[in-house]
DNA sequence: CGTTAACCGAGACGGTACGTCTCGTCTTGGG
DNA sequence: CCCAAGACGAGACGTACCGTCTCGGTTAACG
């Protein structure tokens, strides 16, 4: 959808001071305004940018908010290409899962998550593209601890590791954004339990 | 926050055949033009309404949308009172999953129901009436359906149903919102027994 | 094109006080600002009031102009239903023609003036209703005291007293609008006394 | 204000092709699209020029309109050096006038000058500029028809010349521009016979 | 059994934001 | 240095809805 940045010979003189300007400004509004309040006139205000070069470049709020996070999700980098590996799988998801509650917990994330989930939630074509940037590398690494685990035997051998993903992740990004209820260390801990034993009887 | 229809002393003389319209069109419209160009506007020309009396009952697009559902769910009604229950909670739970995103694929229902989870994604007003009013009654009956098979012995005795619940249908309302995956009948049914089951290898 | 105000049942509920409120802001920004920065938007910014209400109840910039200019002229009413008609001809449409460059040399009906008059230019419909409704009163009371001329013998008989009209304000009008000189008395004198006796020499 | 064409020196590297391009896709969109949707942007396009040609040398929209209208006159030079002069004055004031309304009644040229005469009339720079080059030769030989016409004694020895042409121009000038009425030969004629004669009664 | 107060449709109102268009400036890369 | 190309900040355009606010015109309960 968006040109990868480094290509200045296709995007011709695109104003990169422009693009962080527009995209820290569409992520801080955001958390300030709220969603329903956050419009491109003034995202374009906040970043001293004509209107015009929103247009130009994203198709739509929520792309820029993709971007946006995605920005950030680079600017924070080095460490987190791997989840924990202790050996220990429940322990593991367990502080996984507990850090991304935690974030999801804090208005400062919660917000403008919560905008782009729904604004992923309504187009498609968006949600390819936060498919493919954003959430495609979270669920390798994901994937690759769960792998470990199958290989060291503590999983299943026909386990399907993508639904196992989701069988931990899902009921948590589910609560999470319906607010089926509240987001606690207990909760989270239960679900990691579960998903590991499976509600049955177990001998 | 809204009105219980049969309460003819508190909302005197509000009008039933409006309010019907006012839902009606509001169902219809979303399908038709998509959540985001539905607008109140939209609504009461449709209903052949005035705004205010949109205004007058609802607090928001989102609680009209709410009712619509429910309205609907009434009208609907008879069966579903509970799940299936044949002894074989596998069985049951696949054919209701099954069930559900046979509708989660349909857009004849993708599209308002979509709208009304961002709706209650954004709005914790909304979602406390959301929970209360459509989710729980449905939650009870698959409670209900889990605890007839604790009894039996098919799940384990320390089991947080709640947490159960969530483990079943919580990835594939995920999936579905987050188009992060095609909701088929062999993901579904990947679900269950992985749910049933767990991700531990079982001996 | 615009409705005649004291039709109550027709043009129901318009707010009398925005008409007015837009009438003023946008003659007094016409002289303020010039009419190339005449804007909608500054109109009803200045005015206090919404832009749609300004394109519900007119078709052009141009009509707003031409209907402050009545407002005006119906503001400053009781005298001007007839030119002066002391029996001298020349001396009485030396005198308005007098009077009429001078209010065409003041600037603060200059620059209004010449924007309603470069509107009616490209605008045909707003030119007929600036003929029928500004132009033609104001012709009207010419041809009348034209009239008076002509049956006290002081104008030929067959005269055309519409083109002979035209033979008095048209120069000046012209020159005016064009810049094609200076609007002064001595000019406005020459141009009556030349056509009262035609370019021919005289016997 | 505008470099005049032949000074090599002084215009350097001046592209004639694209001054040619620019000055004839400029008359030929304001005939197409109308005056109001008369852009910069739009005549670059069509003459396939960058914008910043255009502003590095012209100082408006008019001033290329202006240079247009220039362009074309000398394109079709040859003849006009002169009006019609067979010795009877109100046989050729008709002449031409009866052409000027001619071209003023084909929408070829009245939407063009339209815009031309507006964009004078707001722009007093402009309005120098176009009395110079554009108005003043036509004028000079207007004049010289009417002074071979005074020393032939057909006019009054101390008619101020300049006002006699505004007496024959200005009444059809202004009703063009102002839509004030039709253009027909009847009118001219009128208005060239009213002019010669007076408007008194003639003994 | 009229009064009257609330609801109703309609839609004008002051606003905000939309997405587009054009302005006039600036920058890039190629003669 | 000119030129085509076109991104940029700026801001007006005309439209769509927002939520509030009169208007009359029903309509049901109360007095």
């Amino acid at each position: 959808m968006m040109t990868q940045r480094p290509s200045p010979a296709s995007a011709a003189r695109r104003s990169e001071a422009s693009r962080r300007a527009i995209l820290t400004a569409a992520f801080e509004l955001v958390q300030e305004v709220g969603y329903a309040k956050l419009s491109i006139e003034g995202i374009a205000a906040r970043a001293g940018v004509g209107k015009q070069t929103i247009y130009r470049w994203w198709p739509s709020k929520g792309a820029v908010l993709l971007e946006a996070f995605l920005m950030l999700s680079e600017g924070e980098d080095g460490q987190p290409a791997a989840l924990p590996d202790t050996g220990d799988l429940r322990a593991d998801l367990t502080t996984v899962l507990r850090a991304t509650v935690e974030e999801l917990n804090d208005p400062r994330f919660d917000v403008p998550m919560r905008a782009l989930a729904t604004e992923v939630a309504h187009d498609p074509k968006l949600a390819a593209d936060y498919a493919e940037r954003l959430d495609r590398p979270l669920r390798m690494i994901k994937l690759e601890r769960l792998r470990s685990a199958q290989r060291a035997g503590q999983l299943a051998e026909d386990l399907d590791l993508d639904v196992a993903v989701d069988m931990v992740w899902g009921p948590v990004l589910n609560r999470w954004l319906q607010r089926s209820g509240p987001l606690t260390i207990e909760y989270v801990d239960s679900v990691v339990t579960t998903a590991l034993n499976g509600l049955r009887h177990r001998p």
